[in-house]
DNA sequence: AAAACAATTCTCAAAATGAGAACAATAAAG
DNA sequence: CTTTATTGTTCTCATTTTGAGAATTGTTTT
């Protein structure tokens, strides 16, 4: 193992020749090649050149090794190549991972987009609201909702929206409108599992924080079946305002304390390494960005 | 070229699907591993494996590349294995040099015999009485005659021939014959150009060192030439002993100033490299050297 | 919560590398 | 046949690289 390099050398030294031809090339010393052949040699145990100070020849054993070399440096060569390209090219497959709300509702125009501008990339989109481990799954781009930073991974927002408690207008029918957070304890909150305190729930009003503990009769671990559940009049519930917009608008749904500040939760686009990030996941980030925006000014 | 031994390392690491793991294969330290690695990244500008302290997954890059070099390292230790196959074992061609009178009348018969033994190893015979360059032709083995120790190459002796100076009845009867050295300019001396000094010849007796300068009408660089012209009738020469003793045997040829001691004149095997001698040019050697001593012994 | 283990980072000593000069050998030129 | 130019080898020495070991951080299992 320790001379793949020394044969890397000795290819060169057969191509040109010559040592000190070869240590030209290289742009090292000729003596440093002299070494290195030496010692390759030795290791082998065998003899690769016979040379005077004016002549080379290659040994039988040294032709064959020198095919080989050969071969081998040239597979590095490409194999750098090829790998560089990978990485400064949108080519391959991108591996995207979101939670299906999301994911179905917003990613999908971005990519039909990106795929558009890059139709060499293959999209691999995968849906998921469970938290799943992007190193594991071999994930390049997971989008995830208010994601605390997670070691080793790198996290970058995307934009910041509210949670809304809403409820249908049916279901406030029947079981009254909470007024003030701490009337929720008398309704059936549900409760999305994934979030990292799903009983819990803070709200601001004037600078006051308050922080109520919801009961629950249903969870679930689905930001989509946790909407359903909220349509569906069994329950009410915070969501991010990106996913109700129409909901709201077409009186489906009626957002409630509105007086209260919620706390927001972050979109953010989640990879697993800062550096050498390769061009596909930037050139997705880069778009996702431009969508988002758009969005948020477009909600403004 | 540099990171030829990282591709192994990151191979090794693949392999292992472990850092630490690998380390204990390779016998270095993890720390070393990771350095590696991530030198390797940085300068492909790629990262190859995402990493978490528990988990390991290829990146797109990372799975073409260890492609790459797996091919590459397996190539490499096949490379080294073949190598030592052809330096341990007698195969592949042996490509030997010699002069034509010695080569068809000696190595003729050692080969033959040789062939039976190794009967995988091809045997190219090159038969030449002009000095020739070992190095450039690419010879494993030299039979020379009366070889001064030339640089860089080794040169082991295989026995000592006396020259016998010789001329037919014939010519004797026709010339006369010659009593001491200095009655030798009186003859027409062969001379044979691809010796070191072709015109000087030296004789003792009793202690007694004297050096006689030949006249001479005829001159060749072949030994074989100048035999058969001395045969011809032509001239006075002298010969190694052992390429004329059935003629002396048999009376075509009559040895003259027996009671003088010539100089000697040795038979050298010379290869180019003390350092890894390959096994077919160390068998060759021995057998050669049995077949010599056998020579010797009877001539004795 | 604690224990066990994996990867990373750090420091420091040891090993290797490579430049440059001196040298020996060879071939070509005068 | 000597001179000259060039080559591969060897040597020394400063520089760089390397790798072990401990400490650190992060992750999984008990």
């Amino acid at each position: 193992m320790e001379d793949l390099k020394r044969m890397a050398i000795f290819s060169a030294v057969v191509d040109a020749k010559s040592f000190s031809e070869a240590a030209r090339r290289l742009g090292i010393a000729k003596s440093a090649i002299s070494k290195h052949v030496s010692l390759l040699e030795q290791h082998l145990g065998v003899r690769l050149l016979n040379r005077t100070t004016r002549r080379l020849s290659l040994t039988e054993a040294g032709e064959k090794f020198y095919q080989s070399c050969a071969r081998i440096v040239n597979e590095a060569n490409e194999a750098t190549r090829e790998a560089r390209r990978l990485q400064e090219q949108a080519v391959g497959t991108l591996k995207l991972s979101s939670t299906i709300a999301f994911g179905s509702k917003h990613l999908a125009p971005v990519i039909s987009q990106f795929h558009e501008k890059h139709p060499e990339l293959k999209i691999d989109l995968l849906l998921d609201d469970y938290v799943i481990n992007i190193i594991e799954e071999g994930i390049d781009l997971s989008i995830r909702i208010g994601w605390l930073p997670e070691s080793n991974l790198v996290a970058r927002k995307l934009f910041m929206s509210p949670r809304i408690v809403v409820a249908t207008p049916e279901y406030l029918k029947k079981h009254g409108r909470p007024q003030t957070p701490t009337e929720l304890v008398n309704h059936n909150w549900i409760v999305v599992t994934l979030l990292p305190s799903p009983q819990r729930c803070t709200f601001k009003r004037n600078g006051q924080q308050q922080t109520v503990h919801v009961m629950s009769t249903t969870r679930t671990n689905s930001i989509g079946a946790s909407l359903a559940l909220v349509k569906n009049g069994d329950g009410i519930t915070a969501v991010s305002s990106y996913l109700i917009e129409e909901d709201i608008k077409a009186g489906r749904l009626v957002p409630l304390l509105t007086k209260y500040e919620t706390d927001e939760v972050g979109i953010f686009a989640v990879y697993p390494d800062r550096h050498h990030v390769p061009a596909k996941v930037r050139l997705f980030i880069d778009a996702l960005n431009d969508y988002c925006d758009e969005l948020t000014g477009y909600m403004r």
